[in-house]
DNA sequence: TTTTTATATCTACAAATGTAGATTATAGAG
DNA sequence: CTCTATAATCTACATTTGTAGATATAAAAA
């Protein structure tokens, strides 16, 4: 992947690695459900994620083009979250997963699995006296 | 304020949070400890953010001005998460709190910090059903 | 086989962004 | 009081981004 993806980009990479294959009239489709942009408009940010290798063409069914993820979701978000703590959370950890804890919904699974996580983590981090 | 900052603007505002007060070559001072950029660029994007009212003049000492930031970090994290969450996460907080326990530092005492969120997080939703 | 319609392709453009040189002005040094 | 260095102001520009109309074209419908 060369660049940057842009805000709209990462709306429709998002749509992507949810259905993981679709055409730019499925990219439309979806998009639409939030905001209205034209079909136009959709395809041309779906030309620019495949001239950014982030997409590529997958299958022809006539002459509709379908596309699927080039990159893991991943390989983005790991980067980027870096930049998002430095700049929104002055690389502080705690706040930015205090505010999810706060505003987000997590049901009672994902607060065990979550809970096991910081023990593991502290007694590990007992361990090499951290 | 009024529109969207940039990522070059954020990162000058995550030092205006992190300073408070500070003028144009103080913050190319600390910018360039990462990047290195020119006054000029700098003093660009510090105008930018004053014309945005992100931060506003405060004092002047001879003819250098300082700035402190006119909106709270959280003003702009709390929206902004949202995006990166829905656009990098596909909306799931568990994966992001996941991936920050793994991946960032987090001392004792913010882990039992949010081991008590994630109690009480989970006690609350016991009574109101969720 | 002709018509219609759905897609793709092409072109365009204003606004935002990152970047910085040139110019002006003034506070502080001497 | 004059000079100088530093900071502000002004101007500029290539690139990216969001946005979409116009046009071509092929598949599907009639």
């Amino acid at each position: 992947m060369n660049k940057k993806l842009s805000d709209f980009e990462l709306d429709v990479m998002s749509i992507f690695w949810r259905v993981n294959k679709a055409s730019a009239p499925q990219v439309h489709e979806l998009i639409t459900e939030n905001k209205e942009v034209s079909y136009s408009t959709v395809k041309t940010i779906v030309d620019r994620l495949e001239q950014k290798s982030a997409i590529k063409r997958e299958s022809l069914q006539g002459r509709t083009i379908f596309y699927a993820p080039a990159i893991k979701q991943e390989s983005l978000s790991t980067p980027l979250l870096k930049g998002f703590l430095r700049r929104l959370f002055s690389n502080r950890p705690q706040q930015l997963i205090a505010q999810l804890i706060e505003n987000e919904e997590l049901n009672n699974d994902d607060i065990e699995k979550l809970e096991k996580m910081l023990a593991e983590k502290k007694s590990t981090q007992r361990k090499s006296k951290k």
